[in-house]
DNA sequence: TAATTTTGTAAAATAAATGTAAAAAACCCC
DNA sequence: GGGGTTTTTTACATTTATTTTACAAAATTA
């Protein structure tokens, strides 16, 4: 499923964005400002993100240029959503590195055009940094969605596989449960049971002699070693 | 230096945007129509398409579909420009496949700012398959449009056809349903039943002992084994 | 160290995705 | 427009993946 990333202040139009991105199959997440915005991206592998020029604190296109001077983040698709409608305005988020600009108001219809078409491209950069991703003997080939140790193919399943390219996507970071859950589960872990350990229980073991690179820091989570 | 084709009947537009195109470095290439646009395209490999839609005898819209149901033109992104400005006439060339939407009249300025968005994402690749295809005991003859399985000719149907040189051409790729249908059924792929897995079934069965080598990922897609 | 909490893990229960045949619909070629 | 073919949809069987559970082991706390 495709992450969305929607970063607005106005909650209104946050909400009607959520709840028409999610009724046409997509899982949105929404901050209310730039900083906010890093953060989740810090969390979730996003896929495309809509931007509200007009924030508070850090500006749209401060955010904009952050993004794209960032190795992980710079191949994330923008599309900018503003009441800024004049031409310059627009030229000029196209040629910060914006993808594609949306005057508001806009229609819902027209965003999804606009997303399906963006995504559509998108078939060649995933939205994520590295292509390949390695750690010690273990291989991860996120075009191709294979995952080697020594060389050798091993299945993951599709939870597994996730589990593994976040990690290695952020090698020094602890991950606790809960950001696991809303990352690559995508709820809220209200009443959360032992799903992730019995994941990554059988990650470890299909990562074979590489098992015990992933480490559980105890009343913390999981990471790599 | 960038190929861009311009497909525009008239020919002050065509000549305007011609200059400024050269002036900012690109090589254009005119067609005052469709036909003669699919000629150029035969000759020159393209970045990018600037299309007029009001065009006299075969219309732009028409074009469109030809090119992104073509396997050899289908990834060249595609700009209309046009007098047609409602709501419904962008969002209907986006669905149709194009990949951006310029009513006129615009800016030069605009127009090169659209078009080095696109280019920017690199989108162009004229990847020309290989005229023959093996992969164990199946062969596929491109040129002549046959396949063979231990040397004996099978008939596939166009879909399986088409699915089985992808597989063949990306032999280590595994692609997902929407991939599947956005490469070979065309775009907007909304509401997706079971079409894709049912022709896999299809082609497996008729590549008889060889019908393994397409393996299915769980909740990712199809490829080669 | 004992009590408590947290984590590891196998296996059962549940849920979801895929395989497949066949019916229905669409397409195509006289 | 009719007859054959291809494509899409449907329904159900089968397989695979995910979640939950229960208990053991390890770590933390007091």
């Amino acid at each position: 499923m495709r992450n969305i990333l929607i970063i607005e202040d106005d909650t209104d139009i946050a909400e009607l964005i959520t709840y028409n991105l999610q009724k046409a199959g997509y899982k949105t997440h929404h901050a209310v400002n730039a900083n906010e915005g890093l953060i989740i991206l810090g969390e979730v592998a996003c896929d495309i993100i809509l931007l509200d020029l007009m924030l508070p604190g850090l500006k749209g296109m401060e955010f904009l240029k952050i993004i794209r001077s960032n190795d992980e983040y710079s191949n994330i698709p923008v599309i900018i959503i503003s009441a800024k409608t004049h031409e310059q305005d627009i030229i000029s988020g196209l040629n910060t590195g914006a993808d594609d600009y949306l005057p508001k108001p806009f229609s819902m219809e027209m965003l999804l055009a606009k997303i399906n078409t963006i995504l559509r491209r998108g078939a060649s950069w995933t939205g994520r940094a590295a292509n390949i991703l390695e750690y010690q003997g273990i291989k991860l080939d996120d075009a191709n969605h294979k995952v080697y140790v020594d060389g050798r193919e091993i299945k993951l399943t599709h939870k597994e596989y996730e589990l593994l390219r976040l990690f290695l996507s952020n090698p020094d970071t602890i991950f606790s449960r809960d950001r696991l859950l809303n990352s690559i589960w995508g709820y809220d872990s209200q009443s959360y049971t032992r799903t992730v350990d019995a994941h990554i229980a059988s990650l470890r073991k299909k990562l074979l002699s590489y098992g015990d690179v992933i480490i559980s820091v105890s009343k913390t989570g999981y990471g790599l070693k």
